[in-house]
DNA sequence: CCATCGAACCGAACAGAATTCGGCAAATCT
DNA sequence: AGATTTGCCGAATTCTGTTCGGTTCGATGG
């Protein structure tokens, strides 16, 4: 993981679509080399996959919200529980007062309430805290 | 917007390098008619872009927070001043008490309280609340 | 100190994919 | 109904991914 490396992971974060010849160009490597480079990056897990990055109100997603989740129980193994929610983006654990914390992505509030009652249906959980988002400045890839 | 279209985004999503050729096959279509519907998802500004899915860990951004962030001023213009924080992710305006939500990923601890002191120097930032994530039980893509 | 080994690079060759295009059929508009 | 647009197929063309032999350079150890 060196400094190539690094200039790589970012130009690919951009443009995961451009030719290795481009990106070997960018960075000082032939596209043999830079072809390389890349797929040791992804061996090694540095690179987990590429994909698309999709505009989530052109797909019917217009509304977000994150949401605090109180428990009255460990929730250490409730990851299938939220997961089997398709509207919950991203689910962790957090040190604080509530147990879990939620990104939720739905079409519109009312989707928004059902994923809260659905939450209750969770084992263990005890209460709900939405904070619905207004506007979003921004969201972009990792630095480094 | 149909439910071909859907699929390609759908797919796309979860593996961004498969040929024309395979997606296609898996939708229904042949290699051309595939390159169209993406180019016009593109054009449509469906998909975004194309880019790679990186571990934060590897890259040294193991440590993972949400901070509240309270004002005393109407925060709706300062995007740029938490742009300019390269540890930030993410930001939104948010209802509720709190003004601004921020998603900070940073190496260390120490790192994260260096983030807390640039939130405060920022204009019209009264307080933060960060909320550190023990651990993830997943980040994956939009729903379909 | 020098021989050996391995890692990383280059440039070229080959295989395969992206992209373009003519022709056709179905849907849409007038 | 006629005209127009849209979306598709399949093949041709061009560009890219991928592989490979040969070379350099730094580390290893005899």
């Amino acid at each position: 993981m060196d400094d190539i490396d690094r200039a790589l992971v970012l130009r690919l974060q951009q443009d995961a679509g451009q030719s290795y010849a481009a990106l070997g160009t960018a960075v000082g490597l032939s596209a043999g080399a830079t072809h390389e480079r890349v797929r040791k990056l992804r061996e090694r897990g540095v690179i987990r996959r590429t994909t698309i990055d999709v505009d989530p109100a052109a797909v019917g997603s217009g509304v977000l919200a994150y949401v605090m989740v109180d428990s009255n129980a460990w929730m250490g193994e409730s990851a299938d529980d939220f997961a089997a929610i398709p509207e919950i983006q991203e689910a962790h654990i957090i040190a604080g007062s509530a147990s879990v914390l939620v990104k939720v992505r739905t079409a519109s509030t009312e989707q928004l309430q059902d994923v809260l009652r659905r939450l209750y249906a969770i084992d263990g959980v005890s209460g709900t805290h939405a904070t619905v988002v207004l506007d979003s400045f921004f969201e972009r890839p990792l630095p480094l």
